[in-house]
RNA sequence: GCAGGGGUGGCAGAGCUUGGCCAAAUGCGACGGGCUUAGGACCCGUUCCCUUUAGAGGGUGCGAGAGUUCAAAUCUCUCCCCCUGCACCA
């Protein structure tokens, strides 16, 4: 058995001391592969190890084909959940002191853990161990914390910059309010994690016929506007007047409350809701004097605690008039005028659950009654049932409806929707307002209901549309893996507008414009791997973080100023500062980003941005790598379902090639990878096979190369070659599929059919060691050297391949051999059943080969489809009687023929004769091979170009 | 709702760009056989249904429906469903 730990220790040392992973720039082009940075407050599980093992592989792969790889690492401390951990752990929180208790973390260390700081040393220094344990090649020389005072330092200078360029605006955003804590909001904040979601509603101004004030009625659809026939407010809540921005308007108490921490609102008076159902209010498109009724379903604490009233296409408004007239209501006369109708051309339409041309059957020309019909209610029906015809109706038409009236007849309804709600606004006849449009009220944990507040805020306003452009243009040019992730890419850097940068609360950056404020945790993380390129010089020189003023960055990254200017401000020495420079210039100019799937949306989208606005074009993101997640038997792994297992225990069971090669090279890169107890004692007895294979090199010798030599050769060659291609296009499973599955059952086959030639079987192990080294680097390192290799294999070159090596002829004629094996047990067994074959024991099989113009035929079928063609094309085969009677047989499939491979006949007639034996040995029979043209058997003409025809001739 | 990605055999997962070698790779599972003291190791075969005494034929089939085509898992349209993101959360 193998002892993978005792394999692992071994190599890591060994790679140590060569300091392998310690790169300083040379002639070779460089590559700098980075990884989003882990988050230091818990210990890394099997599903981190993916991202950094796929970006550890590919780095070793680039590094095999020449290049100057640099792969560091850093790790994120910023953000609130540190403290918040820290926090916990004061107030001897139990929950947060199990899960320590079940990461091996001891009592003494969580009592330390009190001190933030402390947590981030504790916490790194676990995640480098685990990395180095998993084999991650890392240069550790430049390892740094996101919450480091040289950090910092260049975040500042960071945000100095976006300054300048006019991308740091202040301004306001809405965010989930407590009015109680008075603090945001967020949805780790709330009652049941409930999801705070802000909308934006409009609300249309009904000037009160009157007087000065004005019913401002909130609504999702201001399109409606032409059919209003009044407006609602709850008789049986309270109701003010309250200056808006100066202007007076009717709105419920809560309402006035709710709204005052998004606007100027002060409320000036108390007015009954009765008054209100005295008045009447203008329509402001129609000019329509409408009344002012009561509606049972209005809700104080929903906007603005008054509605327009659209009976045709609003069920609860035709619900609540209906109602009222029934009670007995002094109703004015009203009409309820349909003004969106469904298109009935469009096929669309016809998935409609309210018809348009039911409807016109039975003479309804009010969809929301049509909508109540669907529904099998009526204006009498529970809310809920009302709520739903409302979301159907909403739904169906914002689809499929088109205006009717109005000047936007004929428009789209979700067109004409924005439109008009654009004209109002500018017209002053309507203004937006934030609601949170959860269907159940949202509580922050102290109980309090939560609203929506704009408050003041630095943001980086990654709408500026010169920076979009600059962003839209470049983008293209970034290499994106997996290829369909560049969709979701693109998309996103469209729709990223104004990002709120600073916080409150929490580690990190301190904002340099409000030092009260720390930078977002999102946004100070988006340049820094720049850091890792000249950041060990800073160490290793002693430069302090106070030396590292803005003209230091503008210097190294930007290539601002000169060296002795710099270094007189600075005090730091010039050859210092020129060091800086050079790496940061030889290692920028070529990236590689690795992530997992969850940072598509926010991290790449920043990471891109801060690239293009602040440095240079050259230094500019090359190339994106991101991969999905992975599953521990079958199960996703989350912290929530408590089922991830931290990596430095996973290595210590599993073996840390095996978790590697299974996590990494399991899957693509877009597709989950399954970690499963099966997979991995697969992966044990695969690695078995080939030490065992390399032992039993000592009883083989070097002999001249037959057939099944030759089509050892030339798979090795093919795989080679396939390897590199689908390696080049980040295709891990494809390359590792054939690198190491296929090469296995090669192998076994090889020694299956009798191989046994040393130098074939050496030279394949040898380029398969080299081979698994990105992916598997311990055990390829066991194996190269188990193989009799001095140098390390993780330093090795990729091997080439040799295109005179590959042979069709060979791969080809092997693949026949196995299919004609299977061809004669049928064969056998079918004339086994044959009468005059019964009783009979002895058994001869003839292996009838085609003529070699057989292939060319075929092909010319498969190609022309047409049979006439073939039989009078010149040159294939003279005997035209022969040709279509070869032809002919293809008459009801030539549709489906595609062209074959060619084999020459000679080298497939050598091929089984060399295996007549061992395909003797197989089937029981004895075996003769012969020629089409030479065979005396009555099938000897059935034989198909690489389909030899089989007689069984029973004695 | 908006945006992006998906829906393939018992399961996982290719194929879809460029329609036809596709009843659909590969792996797992299941079944039968071999090798073995034994086996979770390895090897061979079977694994949608029906017919078939020579390498075959027919049917059904890739979320649902419609269309284009001589031909559709693959192209077009509609619908349904699932996943991810939607920002004070790292």
């Amino acid at each position: 058995m193998i002892n993978h730990r005792e394999i692992e220790k071994k190599w890591q040392a060994a790679w140590e001391a060569a300091k392998v992973y310690e790169m300083e720039p040379d002639e070779r082009k460089p590559l700098l592969v980075t990884a989003a940075f882990p988050y230091v407050n818990t210990p890394l599980h099997i599903g981190h190890l993916r991202t950094y093992c796929t970006a550890d592989l590919y780095a070793r792969y680039m590094r095999m084909n020449g290049m100057n790889v640099l792969f560091p690492f850093a790790l994120h401390a910023s953000g609130t959940p540190v403290l918040a951990m820290s926090k916990r752990i004061r107030s001897k929180d139990k929950e947060i002191i199990e899960n320590l208790k079940n990461f091996n973390v001891p009592d003494e260390e969580i009592a330390r853990m009190e001190d933030p700081l402390y947590i981030i040393k504790f916490f790194s220094n676990r995640i480098e161990e685990g990395m180095k344990a998993a084999g991650v090649g890392v240069d550790w020389r430049r390892k740094f914390v996101s919450t480091d005072p040289i950090f910092s330092k260049m975040v500042e200078w960071q945000f100095g910059k976006l300054k300048e360029l006019g991308y740091l605006e202040k301004g306001v955003h809405p965010v989930g309010w407590c009015t109680n804590d008075n603090g945001a909001v967020g949805q780790h904040d709330t009652l049941h994690d409930a999801h705070p979601t802000i909308d934006t509603i409009t609300v249309i101004n009904f000037k009160d016929q009157d007087s000065d004030a004005t019913f401002p009625c909130a609504t999702y659809r201001p399109e409606t506007i032409y059919a209003v026939t009044n407006v609602f407010i709850n008789q049986n809540h309270r109701y003010v007047i309250a200056e808006i921005s100066g202007k007076r308007f009717y709105v419920s108490k809560d309402a006035a409350e709710a709204l005052s921490l998004q606007l100027d609102v002060k409320v000036i008076s108390e007015v009954q809701p009765s008054e209100l159902l005295s008045k009447k209010a203008i329509n402001p498109v129609t000019k329509e004097v409408v009344p002012v009724l009561p509606g049972f379903f209005v809700k104080p604490d929903f906007g603005t605690g008054v509605v327009m009233s659209v009976p045709s296409h609003a069920p609860f408004d035709y619900a609540a008039l209906e109602r009222l007239s029934a009670s007995g209501y002094p109703m004015p006369k009203m009409e309820y005028r349909k003004i969106i109708g469904l298109d009935k051309k469009d096929a669309q339409a016809k998935s409609a659950t309210a018809k348009p041309e039911d409807q016109e059957q039975a003479g309804i020309d009010v969809p929301s009654l049509a909508y109540l019909k669907v529904l099998d209610i009526d204006a009498n029906a529970d809310e809920d049932l009302l709520e739903e015809a409302t979301k159907l109706i909403y739904r169906e038409e914002s689809r499929w409806g088109v205006m009717l009236v109005g000047e936007h007849k004929g428009m789209e309804e979700s067109k004409a929707r924005e439109l008009i709600k654009k004209e109002l606004q500018e017209r002053g006849d309507a203004f937006s307002i934030y609601i949170l449009s959860n269907p159940e009220p949202i509580y922050c944990r102290c109980g309090y209901r939560v609203v929506v507040k704009v408050v003041d805020q630095w943001f980086i306003n990654y709408g500026n549309a010169n920076w979009k452009e600059s962003v839209r243009s470049y983008l293209p040019s970034i290499l994106v893996y997996p290829k369909k992730l560049r969709a979701a890419l693109e998309s996103a850097s469209e729709w990223i507008d104004l990002r709120a940068t600073e916080r409150a609360q929490g580690l990190g950056t301190k904002f340099p414009f409000d030092k009260s404020h720390i930078i977002e945790s999102l946004s100070d993380s988006t340049i820094y791997p720049t850091l890792y390129t000249y950041i060990h010089i800073l160490y290793s020189n002693g430069v302090k973080p106070e030396q590292l003023l803005p003209q230091f960055f503008d210097f190294v990254l930007l290539g601002l100023s000169d060296a002795e200017s710099v270094s007189k401000a600075t005090g730091i020495d010039t050859l210092v500062l020129k060091k800086c420079r050079e790496s940061a210039q030889y290692w920028y100019q070529n990236t590689s980003r690795h992530s997992g799937a969850d940072l598509i949306y926010n991290h790449y989208i920043m990471y891109i941005y801060n690239h293009v606005a602040i440095f240079p074009k050259d230094f500019w993101p090359k190339k994106i790598i991101v991969n999905a997640m992975v599953n521990y038997e079958g199960e996703k792994m989350s912290k929530s379902l408590g089922n991830t297992v931290p990596f430095n225990e996973a290595i210590e069971r599993f073996g840390a090639d095996h978790l590697r090669f299974i996590e990494v090279t399991g899957s693509e890169l877009d597709t989950n990878t399954e970690f499963s107890q099966s997979a991995l004692s697969s992966i044990i007895s695969k690695n078995q096979f080939l030490l065992d294979a390399v032992l039993k090199l000592e009883s083989m010798e070097s002999a001249e190369l037959a057939h099944i030599d030759y089509w050892l050769y030339s798979r090795l060659n093919s795989k080679i070659r396939a390897a590199k291609e689908a390696l080049d296009e980040l295709l891990l499973r494809v390359a590792y599929t054939e690198i190491y599955y296929n090469s296995i059952s090669e192998l076994k086959w090889y020694a299956e059919r009798g191989g046994a030639n040393l130098l074939a079987v050496r030279e394949f192990l040898d380029k398969v060691a080299l081979m698994l080294a990105p992916a598997m680097p311990h055990f390829a390192e066991e194996l190269w050297h188990a193989m009799g290799n001095t140098t390390l294999v993780v330093k090795e070159q990729w091997p080439q391949f040799n295109e005179k090596d590959i042979s069709q002829d060979a791969e080809e004629a092997e693949k026949i051999i196995k299919a004609t094996i299977d061809d004669i047990s049928k064969a056998v067994s079918i004339t086994s059943n044959i009468s005059s074959n019964k009783g009979k024991k002895e058994k001869l099989v003839k292996i009838i080969i085609a003529d070699e113009w057989k292939t060319p035929a075929y092909n010319l079928l498969a190609e022309k489809k047409s049979i006439s063609e073939v039989i009078n094309a010149q040159g294939i085969c003279d005997d035209k009687e022969k040709l279509s009677g070869f032809a002919s047989q293809f008459s009801k499939r030539l549709m489906a023929l595609e062209p074959i491979i060619p084999v020459s006949a000679a080298y497939l007639t050598n091929a089984f004769n060399q295996a007549k034996d061992w395909i003797a040995g197989k089937v029981d029979a004895r075996v003769e091979v012969e020629a089409e043209s030479q065979s005396k058997s009555a099938r000897a003409s059935r034989a198909l170009p690489n389909r030899p025809s089989i007689d069984v001739v029973w004695s």
